[in-house]
DNA sequence: TCGTGACGCACC
DNA sequence: AAACGGTGCGTCACGA
């Protein structure tokens, strides 16, 4: 056995490093001493858990002033005592804990569901403390950061500088030293072991920063953790064949275009040309200027803005150069972004799992990686069509109407509003009417106007963003939002209130009991905080309550206000239609009301036109 | 070669 | 009086 001392705050620590199966007993000994709490964390050899490559290498339990490390990688005598002793350990803290479970589940043999209802995790806490990143003014809910307020910044500089190190030390990246690092190298032992010691000191010093009234929110979320754990797991089925062709396909589109744009550039040179890239702007911008095309935009830095809607505009007018640059980058990015990520990312069953941030952004909403579920083109079914379901199975979607416009309805309690949704009427012509008059009907331009101010109001923007969305003049566009404010006057109270407490005090509080900090400089921010944060809540409600009523193995996604699922295609529309009952509430005066879509076999089977 | 900021773009 | 909120990802360009 190796036996390291260190410090933390001034502390003396002491980390444990079994090295041979006779060494367990010991380990055994401190296991019982605190059997009550452990923190637990574990070292593998990336973060792609469904690959076929990925391994646990260490397993490490601790308290806030020793720690043990396991050497799962060198024998399965070591994964059962891991596995012993988180079965048998009352409360389990974690730093993040939908990633270890994760790899247990998947990789130790321990089931999920089994250790879930012991987890206690600091980062759920910090956020709940405050959910800002360091960039916003915050701390950020990292386990670097966290200790380096909380706890020991001198601790939390080594822990943060040691990976870079040992892969300089090993000659190798920052992403494969997880990989190849030696097991018994001793900073690798030491960190591995402190990170428990810290996560177990964090919820002493984070947990009493949780709100009082954030306090029903601490249970709600590591809920909300688990269940996105198990759609994480369950993974969503991928149409080999038809991504891999598509993949083809786009970079057959790209090669095509790119040569197209690249004669361009070409012409501008008498030998030799430069390299050339589609993506780079300022090339791209020669090319055009060269062409006699003037640039009006500049980006902050004073460069010239060569975007879509410059591009797209001198398409229009049959510039084969802009068209060239907008088709080769669109399929490029379809391609590398989403489509190949895909296929590389895919486990053994052809499945791909995504990775959720179930409590990210400061408004609490989630965020979804490996598959980028919430950013995938919608105008097209392309992309999407890569998703299918499971064999005799069939996609659905279930969406809330609405949502957010419902939930600020509900929450400014604006009649007007209200008593559209009671009636089931349409709110884009109700607020077109307000400021175009009574003889705007449902086929008028101006209910298009509407709709942008309807939804642009909730963001906070004015006249000015809505003449940019809509190509309205500044005059026109001033009228619509007046026009909102005055259809909805207690929106406008609402929101007014809501600003006044956020410069009172900094934050403002859902009704679920989450604080939201408002920063100074932007009050009217606190209306969208409100809505998008509540909005939130109202959707992991339903993953609650859908849960429960043990629907979980169908769910594949939760997307902002909808969930997706693949459920039995004989039985599909009653399945939907039980999806759509428990996801809808009562907020208030206001049903936030849900639309059920039974798709068909693909993703995409619902965004074809 | 790696990390990072700026930019552009995909979505709700 | 007016105020665009929240994300992730790929690429380029640049500096260490």
């Amino acid at each position: 056995m190796l036996t390291q001392d260190a410090r933390v705050a001034g502390e003396p620590v002491t980390i444990h490093r079994v090295e041979r199966p006779e060494d367990l007993d010991d380990f055994y000994e401190f296991a019982r001493r605190n059997h009550r709490v452990l923190a637990v964390d574990s070292e593998t050899t990336g973060v792609d858990i469904f690959s076929d490559g990925f391994r646990i290498r260490l397993i490490q339990f601790g308290n806030k002033d020793e720690a043990w490390v396991l050497p799962v990688e060198q024998g399965p005598v070591y994964a059962a005592a891991a596995k012993r002793v988180l079965r048998e350990t009352g409360r389990l803290i974690f730093q993040n804990g939908m990633f270890d479970l994760q790899v247990f589940d998947r990789h130790l043999g321990v089931p999920m569901e089994e250790l879930w209802p012991k987890v206690l995790d600091s980062k759920i806490l910090a956020h709940l403390a405050d959910p800002r990143g360091p960039e916003e003014g915050g701390i950020g809910q990292s386990l670097e950061k966290l200790t380096e307020h909380y706890i020991d910044p001198v601790v939390a500089e080594e822990v943060k500088g040691l990976m870079t190190k040992l892969a300089k030390e090993h000659k190798t990246t920052k992403a494969k030293i997880w990989s190849t690092i030696d097991l018994d190298h001793p900073e690798y032992n030491l960190y591995a072991g402190m990170d428990t010691i810290l996560a177990a000191r964090l919820v002493g010093k984070v947990g009493p920063l949780v709100p009082p009234v954030s306090r029903d929110l601490i249970a709600f979320e590591h809920r909300i953790a688990e269940i996105c754990s198990y759609m994480e797991r369950t993974g969503f089925l991928l149409d080999i064949e038809y991504t891999e062709d598509l993949s083809d396909e786009l970079r057959h589109r790209e090669d095509y275009y790119n040569t197209i744009a690249r004669g361009f550039w070409d012409e501008l040179w008498e030998e030799d040309p430069p390299d050339f890239s589609v993506n780079a702007t300022e090339k791209v911008a020669d090319v055009l200027e060269a062409r006699g095309v003037v640039i009006p935009g500049r980006t902050p830095t004073g460069r010239r803005r060569v975007d879509k809607s410059l591009l797209e505009g001198l398409a229009k007018d049959g510039d084969e150069f802009a068209l060239a640059v907008i088709e080769a980058k669109k399929a490029r990015k379809w391609r590398t972004t989403w489509v190949d990520g895909f296929l590389d990312q895919m486990d053994s069953d052809g499945r791909c799992h995504a990775s959720i941030n179930a409590l990210r952004a400061r408004t609490a909403r989630m965020s979804i990686t490996g598959i980028p579920a919430q950013t995938l083109p919608s105008k097209d079914s392309l992309i999407r069509s890569c998703f299918i379901a499971d064999p005799g199975e069939s996609i659905v979607s279930v969406d809330y109407q609405a949502q957010e416009l419902r939930v600020l309805a509900a929450l400014s309690g604006d009649r007007t509003m209200i008593r559209a949704f009671l009636n089931g009427d349409d709110l884009h012509l109700l607020t077109a009417r307000a400021a175009f008059g009574d003889h705007i009907t449902k086929d008028s331009p101006e209910r298009k106007y509407a709709k942008v101010v309807n939804f642009g109001r909730v963001y906070g923007g004015g006249a000015r963003t809505v003449a940019e969305q809509t190509g309205l003049d500044l005059k026109t566009a001033k009228r619509v939002v007046d026009g909102f404010d005055a259809a909805y006057p207690e929106v406008k109270r609402y929101s007014n209130k809501l600003q006044t407490q956020a410069q009172r005090q900094g934050f403002i509080t859902t009704p679920s009991g989450r604080r939201l900090p408002v920063d100074k400089e932007r009050p009217y921010a606190a209306l969208n905080y409100m809505v998008q944060s509540t909005s939130r809540d109202v959707t992991c409600r339903a993953l609650v309550r859908l849960h429960e009523a043990g629907i979980t193995p169908y769910l594949r996604l939760p997307i902002h206000d909808e969930i997706l699922a693949s459920v039995p295609t004989k039985s599909a529309e009653k399945a939907a239609r039980k999806i759509a009952r428990l996801m809808q509430e009562q907020m208030g005066p206001v049903e936030i009301s849900t639309d059920a879509e039974v798709y068909g076999r693909s993703w995409g089977d619902g965004y074809r036109n």
